[in-house]
DNA sequence: TCTCGGAAACTCGTATACGAAATTCGAAAT
DNA sequence: ATTTCGAATTTCGTATACGAGTTTCCGAGA
């Protein structure tokens, strides 16, 4: 039962190799993005490395210089309180939206990712517990049925990624954190939209304390 | 003391001028867009707008039929209450934050949209009420100083322009919204964030009452 | 040694060319 | 008249080509 893979185009494939590399930090804030160096690694031509560079221009992740081509863009502290600005308003709305929509596969899959995340913790495995974080909080996002608030996330989670890779402590890096995702599922399986939109709402309001600040 | 002209490239201005035809309806949903065809209405090649309609496709303006090319997506319901329904959560922080960043320069401006939108209202001109609406609006992200909010939203309205050119009627064109408006921007003006915020809460969540509903 | 000028090399944006997939259209067969 | 099959046409995705603006580099002059 698998959705038919679209077959990706070259500009798709392009441009999620980009997004993926700039956020996990494989290019460094800073460093050119040269059209053919790009195009060699990923053995295309020019052309769809050229649109998927104006698509993550659009997108802020890299930025023009207007002299020659573009840079990877800085890791912007002021981004991230941007989004988690938006967070706080977005996610409460997302658990409202999805706690009445909530089924029994969804469940499931809830209950599997706080126990991943939970686990993963205590193995001490950073990237694999932000995975975890996003599919959790993604989870709900689709729950909500919401498109905007899905397309809209997906984007800012990448953002995320950067910030968090910097340090490598991050807002889902402790179990505080994971005892309140297990808390706010509990709430919206149980039906209390209003408690869990409550907790998601503290969740995310003391996440950014939680991480190392600095200019 | 004009900000610097960017000096757009084709593929910018092929984007903005498609996605500007989209969105006042002078392309209709489900037609298709032909690349030749764009490409001569728009004296370029077809280098530049295969890379603008990649970044339209990635919006959701128009969608891809694995065939030939796209089509110009259809108005949807869902999206449009999904935008709303994000607005509800987004305009009043939106509004919080602006409140206590707002300079006299804002305030000139401010009170000249509300008088524009007001009188506009009177001359029954629905697509110069529609930009005043934007424009007050869009003048809250920006004091918001949340570049994200910023962003996000410039997009959102682009589909609420294709929304509201299906409905004569629309929710910015009645004289109560303008009220809303006026009493909004006073009680941030008087720096009463959590009274200006309330008040922009309940005027998202009335707007879309007042739209003509159809499927 | 340091500065300056200009030529060579680089890189991007855009145009054009090419191959593959899909659609259209017409002719032949029923 | 209708259906079917395939060749011609259309159109897209991608590669390659070209022109313009920048940067780099090196040698001449101070």
């Amino acid at each position: 039962m698998e959705a038919i893979a679209p077959a990706k185009s070259l500009v798709e494939k392009t441009y999620d190799a980009l997004l993926d590399a700039i956020c996990a930090g494989e290019f460094r804030p800073g460093e050119r993005l040269g059209q053919d160096e790009v195009a060699e690694r990923l053995n295309v031509s020019r052309q769809p490395v050229n649109s998927a560079i104006a698509m993550l221009k659009a997108q802020r992740f890299v930025i023009d210089t207007g002299r020659r081509g573009v840079i990877v863009a800085p890791v912007d502290r002021q981004l991230f309180e941007s989004i988690y600005q938006v967070r706080s308003a977005i996610e409460p709305l997302a658990v409202e939206l999805a706690t009445p929509r909530i089924s029994p596969e969804a469940i499931k899959r809830g209950r599997e990712i706080v126990a991943r995340g939970t686990r993963l913790m205590q193995s001490n495995d950073p990237s694999g517990v932000l995975q975890a974080d996003i599919d959790f909080h993604t989870l709900i996002y689709e729950l909500s049925g919401n498109a905007i608030i899905v397309d809209t996330m997906r984007l800012n989670w990448q953002h995320l990624r950067r910030s968090m890779g910097e340090v490598l402590r991050f807002p889902g890096m402790t179990f505080q954190v994971w005892k309140e995702h297990r808390a706010i599922f509990n709430a919206m399986v149980s039906g209390d939209a209003a408690d869990a939109a409550a907790k998601m709402r503290s969740h995310i309001t003391e996440a950014p304390r939680r991480v190392v600040r600095e200019a």
